[in-house]
DNA sequence: ATGAAAGCGCTAACAG
DNA sequence: CTGTTAGCGCTTTCAT
């Protein structure tokens, strides 16, 4: 293997100055820099980083934890977020958890020193794991922090694009519109949709019932399955409804699949909207609206946040509603 | 940060020993075990696998490389290698690539010493590279290797869910199947999908055209567009035909889109079959049949190949057929 | 069965 | 601007 010492050797530099020139800091004269970059391409080095993450006592993994992989949501922000990495050296990481075992993997994460943690999970990092997160300086994003958590901020409007569905649902003669929170009721109590939901069903004068919200066990089961369960408790209450929002569009493709498996037609009996735009609610049928949440953005905003260190920022996401086939 | 140092000492022995009794490797008197034991417990000790990998030249992070990370099978694969990796302490972490930046991405994770490539992509590892993984001890697999590689040979038995689907196809009165390819025509040469669908037309007596077979350009576009294409395709040709057969369910979705969308009904007019069974399969209208591929099972295999350094190891996969709504 | 000590390849403080 | 040097925390011979 060749290292360092040896590019030094072949350049008739110190192995420091073979850093300076590979990390692009410190001075280091023209020559020297040449000297080095033409021992590198000859010997054909690359460097280990094992090492220097030992001397910095941090990796470049960058850790993703969530809950209901199978939500291709989640498979969206991975891909821009490794797009995103890949220009800052980080590798990211991803890992299914759940409530459970969460503690376990939190250890291993610990162990390999990676270099953050983005919980796009409903709970936040145990306890008994802050301080030393903190100690050992590994960034940590929840996505549900608690309140006193530094964190980034990465604020959803996505009122807007909700507020833009009421609108349009209204116009074309809609008040009966049910949501599926999916999440149980606790979790939902926090969730922006939800409150927008209620506060707009009084703004533009839909019904306003709590029967209306159906609670579910997500992500504790797939979201495909609670959407499922979801309308077909709604199904059987009986209830007058001419539409439906749903937490994300996974959940509503379970939703979909529920009522038009018991004859309820989309849009013509009912419409649904769900939330994410993710790529497949283009391709169900009837197409999906949805409310675009630019996932891409998202992505790249949380690694930007661990490149930067942002510890209070906020990232303006502007959510826009996307009509297809299942509104009329 | 406490270290070994610190157990050696509260302990009374040497680091070695610690060091020992962590590995589980070595002769350690039961006393120093127990002894050692609780001082990591008492220290809430988490060892530092930064310093391990640096001494033995090696990650414990397994890069699994994927072209089409929309498609949601490759996250199910993930997802039983994940957790198949935790319980030998390794890190699966997944890796967008595509032909143009493969090089890049080989060096970043040769650069950080990953454990194992896993690579799901339709092309090799570039050759360049092969001498230093091999210097290196980076075990890789790819899924369409070069003949002369070793490597595991994941076989899987795909043959027999096809021929099970002939089989009920042609009970039904079906014989004019078409098959999606998806690949263009090259990779799919070495399809076994493709093979297995002309030996069954044979056999079972189904229609030989070289017009049944449609070819695209997966995975450089994403399956669901491809297949969309494809349909569309497919449907300006007026070929005659009763059923579809796709390379995959994802691919089999988008085709299920355009057909809806163009108003052919499904199963009455054509019958439509995916591959892999993924979970959405379940949740599409009509829902999709597929040919299970044990997803679970080929992801466990494959992290299982890696912690024993398989070479040349065979894994029977069965593959199913699973009826749905999309055949009659 | 255990400890001492020499590295692993790189970084960073310090001296020049 | 550049080289020397002392680690980073752990593993692993080699003695004992």
């Amino acid at each position: 293997m060749v290292t360092r010492k040896d590019v030094a050797q072949l350049a008739g530099v110190s192995t420091a100055t073979v850093s300076r020139v590979m990390s692009k800091s410190g001075y280091v004269s023209e020559a020297a820099k040449e000297k080095v970059e033409r021992a590198i391409r000859h010997l054909n080095y690359i460097p280990n980083n094992l090492a220097k993450n030992l001397t910095q006592n941090k990796s470049n993994v960058v850790a993703v934890l969530v809950e209901d992989v199978t939500n291709p949501y989640y498979l969206q922000i991975l891909e821009s977020m490794s797009d995103e990495g890949r220009k800052h050296n980080l590798i990211i990481s991803l890992f299914a958890v759940n409530k459970g075992d969460i503690d376990i993997i939190l250890e291993s994460l610990i162990k390999n020193r990676v270099c953050a943690i983005i919980n796009l999970a409903l709970f936040s990092c145990s306890e008994r794991y802050i301080s030393i997160l903190n100690e050992l300086d590994i960034y940590t994003i929840n996505v549900r922090p608690r309140d006193q958590e530094a964190c980034l901020k990465l604020y959803l409007n996505q009122d807007r694009g909700i507020e833009e569905m009421f609108s349009v649902l209204k116009s074309k003669g809609r008040r009966k519109l049910v949501y599926i929170a999916a999440l149980n009721k606790e979790i939902a109590s926090e969730d922006i949709r939800l409150s927008a939901y209620r506060k707009n069903c009084q703004k533009y004068g839909f019904i306003q019932d709590p029967q209306y919200v159906i609670f579910g066990d997500y992500p504790e089961r797939r979201a495909f399955e609670v959407g499922y369960d979801s309308a077909e408790l709604l199904l059987k209450q009986n209830l007058d409804f001419d539409s439906i929002f749903c937490l994300n569009d996974s959940t509503a493709m379970g939703v979909m699949k529920c009522l038009l498996s018991h004859g309820v037609r989309i849009p013509q009996d009912v419409w649904v909207v769900g939330c994410d735009n993710i790529i497949l609610s283009q391709y169900v049928h009837p197409s999906l609206s949805t409310i675009d949440v630019q996932t891409e953005r998202q992505g790249k905003a949380y690694i930007r946040a661990v490149v930067e260190k942002i510890v209070d920022g906020t990232e303006e996401i502007d959510a826009k509603l996307i009509c297809r086939e299942s509104i009329g």
